[in-house]
DNA sequence: ATTCAGAACGTAATGATATAACGGTCGTGA
DNA sequence: TCACGACCGTTATATCATTACGTTCTGAAT
């Protein structure tokens, strides 16, 4: 059901972002690729575009960035933890929290198609030190 | 305890921001307030930072965009609807969920300073449309 | 009332993020 | 073969945000 083969440069840029633990700028994942002869940023653009509709990558809305999605199923919904000190994004998958938002909202006849839900502080590495 | 007046931009763009259904950008504000004398965007941003330390303003982060806080007890995380149809934005606090929420960030040793909850859909009005 | 320091201001320039418009290339199925 | 759709690269531009610099305002201490 899923899809064909990645092009080229959507396999260049997930394979970017898999590699790194924090997120990355469109412009950050620009300047690693051009040696691989990418120049443009509508170039990066596209392939985030195409990710992202697969559910490969996610976009971190609070820094205007983005993340390889660790591949839990799709249709859980995403929440990240940011650590401002090191910038470490992970991803984690809410469970009856997310139908708490989502009643929260559709008592008043929201009907809630996407989520964004980020959470900065410090991770748990950096606060220890 | 708080603080004192707000100065003349900042009360411009909170009284702008209050009057408005919907998330407003820097320059949709500059656009608004240039008959004030309002020139640069730096003018905006300064206003928007101050307002948004004293927990006047709220950042949407999806949108890139600022909303007056309609003024819940600070402290309790806000959340917010976002209408992708109209642009309405409303706010909520949440109660429990928010819990949840940190307590799973929280398992990993994640120490939570700020939350961003913004759900994207449609606002009880134009859903039945 | 004067002086001084900090906050806020205005102006200009620039940086960072994102999209529009255009035409070309390639694979696939009629 | 041709027509179509997906992808591509290039260029230009739109949109969002900050830095740097010097001036003005304000209010508390003298």
């Amino acid at each position: 059901m899923t899809a064909r083969k990645l092009t080229r440069n959507q396999q260049l840029v997930l394979d970017r972002l898999a590699d790194s633990s924090v997120a990355l700028t469109a412009y950050d994942l620009l300047d690693r690729l051009r040696d691989e002869g990418l120049r443009a940023p509508v170039q990066i653009y596209r392939a985030l575009e195409a990710l992202s509709q697969r559910g490969l990558v996610h976009r971190i809305e609070s820094l205007n960035a983005f993340v390889a999605c660790c591949g839990h199923e799709h249709e859980a919904t995403a929440g990240f933890t940011i650590c401002d000190d090191c910038g470490e994004v992970t991803e984690f998958a809410f469970p009856a929290s997310e139908q708490g938002l989502k009643s929260v909202a559709g008592a008043k006849g929201f009907e809630t198609r996407r989520m964004t839900v980020e959470l900065h502080g410090r991770c748990a590495t950096c606060a220890q030190r």
